[in-house]
DNA sequence: GTCTGGTATATGGTATACCAAAGATGAAAC
DNA sequence: GTTTCATCTTTGGTATACCATATACCAGAC
């Protein structure tokens, strides 16, 4: 690698405004807690615009775009407020990433190497099943990197596109106590079945262990998550 | 009833200029035939805000929300394009029905009356399967109302949006020979013996035969579709 | 005190003007 | 003839000003 040659690296900031207002925003939205009943869910335009520095104009592109996208909801000459999911809606979500992380299974066992596979296995939690309890949070990231990788693997761009939005609008419910110590327990012992399946290109069974997984947090959801 | 008051109903033309917008550009590329080569896939600003009769803004946040649902591409300060979609990405855009119609097929023998089911059975095609091929285009759009009663009676909104979106894309590909003879008549059976599935409740089955049906027409894009 | 209707204000919607970058054009240098 | 570079034009991006309506507020009638 010559060393007398300048290493340009593309300017990050070629981004425009409105999109760069939509990046903030969406991230600000996504992180903040939707739930809690404090928060102030109401946006405004103009002092929005005051804060980032800019004219009104990209912002509201931005929002239309975030509109568009479920996030918030523009009620013409009322207000613009960040959309709350009812749990209905909720549920309806898992139920579609329960169809689509199913068929990214079928998707892997016909396609995926078998090194590829053998990454999954690699993610199983390394936490004896015993000790979970100890490492809520920390197995609650490994939960959700595995079912990514799993989707991942199936390669199909769109899947993880329509997942990554799901995933997004359930984000700030994940903190409310959907792990806990015998899901967690249980849920580590379905990674290993549905590894398991995979590897051995069992189509049929790798495509129902990964939608009975995804379903059983739908059902615990149902029982145990309070919304409206 | 008293015939002394106003009957009063609310005004329909609520909507901004740019969502009307929005709807009429919508409407207009998902009729055009994105396809042909020598369609203008160029659109400019100005020239529309002029055909319109309105300003850029409204405009703009119109295509901004066009932008991301994937209809048109904004380049920076290049110009709007209207979206081709690859060949791969519609085959992705199957995969995903496939995974969406067969999850909804699941649901409607948990959750959709006898009834209900009892409608799609009157859907089936009224044509004899030998003489399909003198009705292939209004065999085409009972194929497709089809499909979308299954979807509807999965009674998951979430699944509704998705597919209408992803059957919006693939919709200029439809008149492309997909439907062909023995096609049409193999379709016919499926048919049937995914409302036979439904009506036995018989949940596996049911899920089987429709993802299955779908990717049959996966197979077909992917051999007899030339895009690229 | 309560109700009615008008008026002020806040807030999203739209129009217009101007900016900046990308591409096209063409003249000058070779 | 080809290349180069400056300039013009096109086109999307942004800022600002103004418009229209929903809501809050207030005064007057009763």
């Amino acid at each position: 690698m010559p060393e007398n040659v300048l290493k340009i690296r593309p300017i990050k900031e070629n981004l425009s405004l409105n999109a760069r207002i939509y990046d903030e925003l969406k991230q600000a939205i996504v992180t903040m807690n939707i739930y809690d009943d404090d928060t102030e869910l109401r946006l405004d335009e103009r002092t929005l615009s005051e804060q980032f520095g800019i004219s009104r104009t990209p912002l509201r592109e931005a929002l239309a775009r975030l509109d568009q996208e479920g996030l918030v909801r523009i009620e013409p000459r009322r207000g613009i407020y960040i959309e709350r999911k009812s749990k209905q809606e909720i549920l309806d979500m898992i139920t579609v990433w329960a169809a689509l992380e199913s068929m990214a299974a079928r998707l892997i066992t016909a396609e995926a190497s078998d090194d590829e596979i053998a990454t999954l296995r690699g993610m199983l939690s390394v936490y004896d099943t015993d000790k979970v309890t100890e490492h809520l949070d920390e197995y609650s990231e490994t939960n959700i990197s595995f079912h990514q990788a799993i989707i991942a693997l199936g390669k199909c761009p769109l899947i993880d596109e329509i997942t990554d939005r799901l995933f997004m609008h359930v984000r700030a419910i994940r903190a409310r106590t959907i792990f806990e110590e015998d899901r967690a327990k249980r849920s580590i012992e379905d990674h290993l079945a549905i590894v398991e399946a995979l590897e051995a290109r069992d189509t049929e069974r790798a495509e129902r262990l990964v939608r009975e997984h995804t379903l059983k947090l739908r059902a615990h959801v149902a029982r145990h998550v309070d919304l409206d």
